[in-house]
DNA sequence: ATAAAAACCGACTGAGTACTCAGTCTAATT
DNA sequence: AATTAGACTGAGTACTCAGTCGGTTTTTAT
């Protein structure tokens, strides 16, 4: 791995656990071996190394969403939701720094500023509703959810399944507790009523 | 006002506009008019000026929350469930800055060192739910909400609104365009099927 | 009126910060 | 062997910050 590469992953791993403002370059130095200025030599600075790990999260995660989402499944669509809610707390599961960085302040304070950091942000969000979507219209066409507006739906089946996220990495509640419930509540909350066929 | 009261005022606006760490004793002291010596001959130190914000919270939310939690009302559980989320909604526009602060990072990592602190989100958290639990107990004894596990639906019709909540803060998504799907999600969620009332 | 106590002040400290820069090392090229 | 260019170094710089301290003003009690 080049000295760049462990300075971006050192970063992750750091930004995650201890924030953006309370990741001194110092420890990144010490972590990486690698002296301050090579840092300043590969980011201009510290800001730039925020968004390069951005850049990275979005190559890495969007394609697998993407891929993810467009699999053929034979399953109706309910069932669908309730797999793409399980496909995403395993992302959150594998990929737990970078999620931790989604749910900090930084990144939206950065936003504010940064277009090119308020892009990717707006692109990850989508690529997340998308695949509640996709699950949701291909419900309608097979009758298993009923005639609700999609992407607010989506929306809304996005913003529990964050929740538990964040539940999670604030350690406020047993998420796995609350798993089944989050499930049979977005059945109930999606399914066709007028189909009884479950 | 006393010269502690408008240091805590300050504080709590800045805090949670700026964050914990991003707001200096100067600019506090600034806006105040108050010397740093005086800051700190008020509170021992920055962490103690968060707490005193958090207990101030405290005193100031729960007993808002546990009363209008005991009004009796001659609604629908389920009914009941719809007025909750708007007054969820209702506090945090009234106390932004409070529940901004409830969605940073300081609070969680210092519950994780401070017993106090950690009890106090507890104690906050709770509440929150409460209102949820007691309108779908309410429903579940009037019928008009079906056969779901009490708390755990609380927590999860909770945790739909506190994502609503941040999405506002962090101008992810317009919430008011969802608020209406977001009642009616509920009600699907929880309504009782057996029961043709409403 | 006087003394004691509480509130307040702001210059100061020292630890820590992001970032710089003059220069070294390594490996490829001529 | 000499040159060159990119990767790398770490001491140094300018600055910010939470917190201190010696002293002054204001309030309260006697």
């Amino acid at each position: 791995m080049t000295k760049k590469d462990a300075i971006l992953q050192a970063a992750t791993f750091l930004f995650a656990r201890k924030g953006y403002k309370d990741t001194a370059m110092g420890e990144l130095s010490k972590m990486t071996g690698a002296a301050e200025g090579t840092i300043f030599y590969h980011f201009k600075n510290k800001q730039e190394i925020f968004l390069a790990i951005l850049r990275n999260l979005k190559d890495d995660i969007l394609p697998e969403f993407e891929r993810y989402r467009k699999v053929e499944s034979e399953k109706t669509g309910l069932d669908m939701v309730e797999e793409s809610i399980s496909f995403y707390l395993y992302m959150t599961k594998t990929r737990e720094n970078l999620f931790s960085i989604l749910h900090q302040r930084y990144p939206y304070e950065l936003a504010e500023t940064n277009p090119e950091c308020r892009d990717i942000l707006e692109a990850i969000y989508n690529c997340f509703v998308d695949i509640f979507e996709s699950a949701i219209i291909s419900g309608q066409r097979d009758e298993s959810i009923g005639d609700v507006p999609a992407r607010k739906s989506a929306l809304i089946v996005f913003s529990m399944v964050d929740s538990m996220v964040r539940f999670r990495m604030n350690n406020l509640y047993d998420v796995d507790a609350l798993y089944n419930e989050l499930i049979e509540s977005c059945r109930r909350m999606l399914e066709n009523r007028n189909n009884n066929q479950s």
